[in-house]
DNA sequence: GTATATACAATCACCCATGTATGTAACAGC
DNA sequence: GCTGTTACATACATGGGTGATTGTATATAC
């Protein structure tokens, strides 16, 4: 029975693929490992040897698809230097809008994190570092809104439209995935971002 | 053993009260009715009898801080006819992020019902309730813009700007409950606030 | 004053999830 | 080609929650 190390990976995938979908028919408490198993053609046997419990399982879900969301945030604010500040922050924020739109694993895993999970607990520390994420977003966009700063419109101050950019964030991203059939803010994201940094943007 | 009316409804309450606190430690999925009942110093008797199921328990106290928070502002936006509209709309604002610091109860249910609930199966009809609430606050919103529209800075359209204030209300409401020690959101609500605003206030 | 409905308490039967321990077959290194 | 380890499957022990039923004492209605 014993597969290759391609076929160990494989059934990884698989089995963090099946839990992502069973998590968000069922949320994540009601969801029983043994289910994950089934939907995933294994055993529960398999899910233990991959990941310690479900929390485990959870976190290695969110990493996959928050890692490289992150790398791709810094290097669109801070490396893309050619790019004037105010487009960069607003590519920024269409480049996350786009990402949950292409990709359905991200789209429903930020889904489950959003509306299918209780942080409570050991998951209780996730919700804390989604905080310092923001936290560390916020600092980068006040560093890009001082670049910016000749640009701004007089009496726009770089900190607190950093938070301000954070915040309209939160809430576009949260509205963005209630919205499932596009009557509300998924079909006006790119407006309201447009309207977001113009409204920053000296006239 | 039998209580009398008023009794029963203190009975009621305390159970109410005793399962916020307990959803807020351990999530409503892990909940327990019988430590509902344990924090209440009742048995699991007495809430199957004053609640069907933990749903119904938990849309009594969702609606015991929703409903009349409902009144309230549709009172600030519609019938406050005497203060300019955009006030109105900085006044509602503002009395939201007053009741979460005020009320702790309203604070803490808002907390459960954001980062402590499961919005699958049957409380997933809940979410789509939030999402028609939404809906309703837009279009109110877009009224209310729009006697503003004289008052409001140019290429703001009044549709538009409505789904700008809902989605940074959400965003606002999501991180200040967030926001437990009052480093980022907390301590600049106001200031937030009054910036959305005067970002759409003719100069 | 009695009957009935109320407001719970106590008990019961059932199912289900978790964690762990053990079994086992195949791969990978030598 | 033997061996140890990997990658699971199977089996077991345990605990805990739910819903329903039954019991019961007291308001309250008549």
């Amino acid at each position: 029975m014993r597969r290759t190390k391609e076929d160990a990976a494989r059934t990884r995938r698989a089995i963090m693929a099946a839990a992502l979908k069973t998590f968000s028919k069922q949320g994540i408490a009601r969801t029983t490992l043994e289910s994950i198993a089934r939907a995933a053609g294994v055993t529960r046997g398999a899910v233990y040897w991959h990941f310690a419990n479900k929390r485990a399982l959870v976190q290695a879900i969110r990493d996959d698809v928050s890692l490289p969301l992150i790398d791709q945030i810094d290097f669109t604010l801070l490396k893309q230097k050619d790019m004037p500040p105010l487009e960069r922050i607003e590519r920024f924020l269409v480049g996350l809008i786009e990402a949950v739109e292409r990709d359905s694993r991200t789209r429903v895993t930020f889904e489950v994190m959003s509306f299918k999970c209780e942080y409570v607990d050991d998951l209780a520390r996730e919700l804390r570092e989604y905080g310092r994420k923001n936290d560390r977003l916020r600092e980068t966009l006040t560093k890009v809104y001082k670049e910016a700063q000749a640009g701004l419109r007089p009496g726009v101050e770089p900190d607190l439209a950093a938070l301000e950019t954070v915040t309209f964030l939160a809430g576009l991203l949260r509205l963005w995935l209630m919205d499932r059939h596009a009557t509300g803010v998924r079909g006006h994201a790119r407006a309201l971002i447009a309207a977001h940094v113009a409204g920053r943007r000296a006239a």
